[in-house]
DNA sequence: GTGGTCTAGACCACG
DNA sequence: GTGGTCTAGACCACG
């Protein structure tokens, strides 16, 4: 499915998230389908169930997954969110730190904007 | 100068590195410009020596920054940077994190790239 | 006769329980009356017949339903029950816990007081 | 402060949660106040860090208290909660629950609504 | 088998 | 000192 990265700077519980939301984007993981139990996915990645448990507790605030006691965790369909401001913040300020820090490596404003588009390139499978 | 946002996600040491990197940036602080002791800016802030300490050592290290022993901190001149491919898959890797995060909340491409130009304008003084 | 709700916060078992009442208290189904058996239940509901049994454990404990052996599952004929003070302080308990959580979402004690009378409105068929 | 009851229905970390609400409630905490440390907490009530870690996780994202790093958590200042619909359902699920329950002791709505009066009497200082 | 709660205890970041 | 993340592992509820 896809693996921890110990060298990488988000947390485990942060890439568990990342990934899973990366799949569903993608289009791998679609409503109602069946993720891998707590246990399976903490064994396959080589983490404590407890990490695993935490990030499908996030997923599930976001409404991302949902999860049937005895059964499993599932895809939930998609909903329109309400936008959090004070999340919208947050994500402003990183966007931020991370284009200061481009520049200072000399990326210009258009060379940003053109990481973006390859970033979407990598998780949209298509779009109109 | 600036505060702290106790709130804040990012951590206060990134907190003082990404206003100290702005004001650089802006052209507030210029070359040769002091900046002030760890002591004066921990009081201004109201936040431990340590943390200013650690914040100055990485703005040295990425050579923002200058310390000459016994005359103060000063920002450095503008050279340009070798691009650290590490600390670019990091970027990347938190770029893609928060583009995701606002596909979510039902941002597209194009929101996000108007996302990304207004942080531009926000940081940059003028640029051709 | 009802279904069960998985993204209910209750417990499937607690979800059968509550039915079960409501349809006693209702007068849908009256003393003498035969509920259908653990497996007809279970496979009405696609739940585990662990999970029914379970429920009609603590409905018999409770004098609601009466198991006659060989011949079913029946309505309990209504007798007066004497007051368990253990289980008084567990509803007071969670009683209290809902009034915080509606207080906190705004709700006036007044407002608390008439979503009582609504939730009776919908379970009592006239009371007077 | 308050300890655990190891014979209440109520989850562990509930109580916690349940118990600090009530006191910010009551005004015994108020808004900037800090609570207990995670580790004080803890060691109080004789239960483990991460427990109260996850009750204090709760609280945050109920806006009731809030973190600052390194420093303490604190009472969060009052602020108008927008209403989790999702979260009400959830509520007068239990509160029906728990009004059928008191009906088949013997309650009637009249008794039960003077229940939720004597808890709001238990809670709020005073009302106007 | 599934997820949920909890303990005991390590290690990190910030003060 | 403060909270945050994580591991290892037990035990419970539901299937």
């Amino acid at each position: 499915m896809f693996s921890i990265d110990v060298i990488d700077v988000r947390l485990i519980c942060e890439q568990i998230i990342d990934n899973i939301k990366e799949q569903v984007i993608k289009g791998i993981l679609k409503p109602g389908d069946q993720v891998p139990s707590v246990r399976q996915l903490a064994s396959m990645l080589t983490v404590n169930t407890n990490t695993v448990t935490k990030a499908y507790g996030h997923l599930e605030r976001q409404k991302i997954i949902e999860t049937i006691r005895g059964k499993g965790t599932f895809v939930a369909n998609i909903t329109v969110k309400s936008i959090d401001q004070h999340e919208l913040q947050d994500i402003r300020k990183t966007l931020k730190s991370s284009c200061m820090q481009l520049h200072y490596m000399g990326f210009s404003k258009q060379d940003v904007l053109e990481e973006i588009i390859k970033i979407y390139e990598g998780f949209i499978k298509e779009e109109k």
